[in-house]
RNA sequence: GGCGCAUUCGUCUAGCGGUUAGGACGCCGGCCUCUCACGCCGGUAACACGGGUUCGAUUCCCGUAUGCGCUACCA
């Protein structure tokens, strides 16, 4: 039988970074074992619906890179994919669950539900619904159950958890568990709105939907109980279950917003690659048993073992995730990352630079930024004239003779044929040479007057990217301003 | 409270009875150097605790502690 595994978020905000994991786990699961995946909306919370989200899902995950093979806009043999429109299929089965004696109709209030828990505790009893005592199927007479069924009185439908029962199964990742079922709730399937439960719902989809292999996060894992009771009332095979290790905050409290961004679109706002994001969200909680760090989604796809996913959470280091960005930033194509940063630049309201220059701002600056678009804060002057002055740096480094200095390699400079690394430097060690300094006497006057900073890629090839009549400028520029007693700092 | 799951450097992890407990991030130091970085070299730092099993436990079993999750007509 072929691997069909599903992610099946609820659209009720954005993409937690912890739904990403669950969802790329799935995916790189199925690519590997070459089934499918497939994207399933869990829309029964009518309350807690956010407008457009299923949209920002879908488009987050593809960016991500993370395509589904089946689900909402793309179809698929086993739709709808979206459980708001699947209402019949649940139905259905509730009947089904009903006529077998496994669910049954409820009829008490939320007060008399609340009142019911609370004598419970009150009495030290665990807080369960007490299908003997109240309003339902099994205490009512069948006339009057009909009766209040057929007037449109508001029920639940309950799942009918057996007494003193064993649930043993096997979680791929966990091993063994057991759990009574005397410690279960008779859980409501199908809500008074007419709309089904998470459990409900999520067996039936599933079972409909051939999944193969649940894989989804620990907080689940206390309830699959509850879903293989369901499984067994309906007579269906158990798919296999995989519970994956939580996401956490620094203090090891499950990941969570106040705490820092949790959103995978606020990562992707703040200039972070998808790569990137992908790579370190996969060694959170697995990795292929090797040294190396650096993955494309190709090798975690041929890597991956569900066996191999650790038990323990994980916490969320921004860390290493950046260096992780930086590692991508230094491997990827400069002639994309000159396109990407072309936009970045129009954004800010800079003018138009060519992808030949970007490009070679790029290679030189970018091994010492995190993201692409701190460049521009690292050298503004690659894009404008310096405006200010560093004075700490002047103070440090310009001497009583520096003007002198920079007057005669003005000259030597505008001489140039060739204005390119080599050459400056052979220019600027002669003239250092001819003066008895040292070619840093020199390059950190100089580099203050071209870029205004003391922080820079290399001075020459700085000043072969800016080229001959810019630099020339910025000199004749600082010459009449120094002169003028007009630098700014 | 009850039930469940977990526990190797600060963090992510390798390890699947015998290892000087390895790697990565971070941090610290050095080298390189025109600054800032990159890079390179080195250092720091861990098997939660207590019992077993065993010739031998980080590894297997049982407790304890701690953490987390669940305990909704939320998923």
């Amino acid at each position: 039988m072929s691997v069909r595994v599903r992610f099946a978020p609820s659209p009720t905000g954005y993409l937690h970074v912890g739904g990403l994991r669950t969802a790329l786990y799935n995916y790189l699961f199925a690519k590997n074992q070459n089934g499918k995946f497939i994207l399933r909306i869990e829309d029964t919370d009518r309350t807690r619906l956010v407008e457009n989200s299923t949209q920002g899902l879908i488009e987050i995950l593809n960016w991500a890179g993370i395509k589904y093979d089946e689900g909402p806009v793309v179809g698929g043999e086993y739709g709808p994919y979206v459980q708001s429109e699947r209402l019949d299929i649940y139905n259905n089965h509730i009947k089904i669950l009903i006529n077998s004696g496994h669910a049954y109709y409820a009829f008490d209030t939320p007060e008399e539900i609340e009142q019911m828990r609370k004598m419970l505790q009150a009495k030290g009893l665990n807080p369960k619904y007490d299908r003997r005592t109240m309003k339902n199927q099994l205490t009512l007479s069948e006339d009057e159950v009909q009766r209040r069924v057929s007037s449109g009185e508001p029920y639940v439908v309950r799942l009918l958890v057996p007494d003193d029962h064993k649930i043993i199964f096997t979680d791929i990742i966990r091993g063994e568990v057991i759990v009574d079922s005397s410690e279960i709730d008779d859980q409501v399937l199908l809500k008074s709105d007419g709309y089904p439960t998470y459990h409900l719902a999520n067996v039936v989809d599933d079972y409909s939907m051939k999944i193969t292999h649940v894989i989804r996060g620990e907080e689940w894992l206390p309830s699959t109980p509850k879903h293989i009771l369901l499984y067994q009332a309906l007579g269906w095979e158990l798919p296999k279950f995989a519970h994956l290790p939580l996401l956490l905050n620094k203090d090891r409290t499950k990941l969570s917003k106040r705490q820092g961004d949790v959103a995978v679109e606020d990562y992707r706002k703040k200039g972070y690659f998808k790569e990137a994001i992908v790579n370190f969200v996969a060694l959170l909680g697995w990795n292929p048993s090797s040294d190396r760090e650096i993955y494309d989604i190709q090798e975690l796809i041929d890597s991956f073992k569900l066996e191999k996913v650790n038990k323990g959470g994980a916490v969320f280091d921004i860390e290493k995730l950046n260096w992780m960005n930086f590692q991508y930033l230094m491997k990827k194509d400069t002639k994309e990352l000159a396109i990407q940063f072309k936009t970045i630049l129009i954004d800010k309201g800079y003018p138009e630079f060519s992808n030949d220059y970007l490009e070679k701002v790029i290679k030189t600056h970018r091994e010492r930024v995190t993201f692409l678009h701190q460049i521009l804060d690292f050298c503004p002057y690659m894009f404008q004239k310096p405006e200010k002055f560093d004075k700490e740096y002047f103070e440090k480094y310009w001497k009583d003779y520096s003007l002198e200095i920079l007057k005669e390699l003005q000259i030597k400079y505008s001489k140039m044929d060739d204005f390119v690394h080599d050459n400056l430097h052979k220019v600027t060690l002669e003239t250092a040479s001819e003066k008895g300094l040292k070619l840093k006497d020199i390059i950190h006057p100089l580099r203050l007057v071209i870029t205004g900073r003391s922080a820079g890629a290399g001075m020459f090839e700085t000043m072969e990217i800016l080229g001959k009549n810019e630099c020339l400028t910025r000199i004749q520029h600082f010459i009449e301003s120094y002169e003028k007693n007009k630098l700014v700092f």
